[in-house]
DNA sequence: GATCTAGATGAAACCGGCTTGCAATTGCGA
DNA sequence: TCGCAATTGCAAGCCGGTTTCATCTAGATC
């Protein structure tokens, strides 16, 4: 499911700097708009799109779920949210943070491994050389299987 | 989507070996089964099950869709089969093959480069040395940017 | 401040991919 | 050949996500 669009990042730290952001585009500030703005950067991490609309379980106000994709969605296509697939689940939507990272999921005991920048960069630069791919691995986690069951045979 | 459950590889070539595989483990050999393995086997490339349940749209005997996928399973735990995620669309299934291959998806203009084993080998030597996990690509693509793309300005 | 209108919202229905429940069928060992 | 558990097909259900459309509202214009 690679993104529609693919657009550069665009880091925001607040809620006026996000405001701004959709205002320099000609987009409306809508209510709705502001409060997925606040939950997202009330969020402690990646937030399912119903969560979102859920006001993260009632803690701030949420919105009906479909205005959360559609709001989502364009946040994604400004750059100031991305959205990871781990797991089964749903999608889970973050800011754009500045720090770039990665999942690493073992498929066999589900270990949840977190990639730096510079290990992220180490790869990306295999995969340039390979095939002149500018890769980043922030949409689909990178599966096999971890140190601890790479050693075990195969059950 | 991580497989619930990884198995080691177990290259089939024949509608036999198949077959035999299943009798090894105590299970049946029913003409639905037999109708999938030929499907798999008369495919061309990685097919949805959807496809598959068609008999391959008429061409050879098909089942109904629940059954497909039931099946698909089971010969992926044995690890007769391996199914993929390109694009939007639904998983589609393949017999796993000698050559271990994996896609790299252009994000920005959809192109689809396939990647060799010796270079999957040195991305994967790479997450290694990173975090100790043997990785393999063959569930997700590498999504990023082709060289095409990565050189112009993101739009 | 009142008016106007395109952009945004919410409610409901819809969609595709996949799974589950269950009665009917069938492979295959005895 | 018989018996029964594994397997099947059908129908319904589930879940993540999208579409439709009437209503509402941000914000430009007067």
């Amino acid at each position: 499911m690679p993104s529609a669009s693919y657009s550069a990042p665009r880091v925001v730290t607040g809620i006026d700097e996000a405001m701004a952001v959709l205002r320099s585009q000609g987009l409306r500030v809508s209510a709705t708009r502001r409060a997925a703005l606040e939950a997202l950067l009330a969020a402690e991490g990646p937030v399912s799109a119903e969560y979102l609309a859920s006001g993260l379980g009632g803690r701030v106000s949420g919105c009906d779920l479909p205005s959360a994709y559609r709001n989502l969605e364009l946040f994604e296509r400004l750059g100031m949210v991305r959205h990871v697939h781990i797991g089964h689940g749903p999608g889970l939507y973050a800011l754009v943070a500045g720090d770039e990272h990665a999942y690493a999921v073992c498929e066999r005991c589900g270990e949840l491994s977190r990639l730096s920048a510079a290990q992220l960069e180490a790869i990306r630069s295999e995969v340039r050389s390979a095939n002149g791919f500018e890769a980043h691995f922030s949409h689909f986690p990178i599966l096999g299987l971890c140190a601890a069951c790479a050693g075990k045979p195969a059950g």
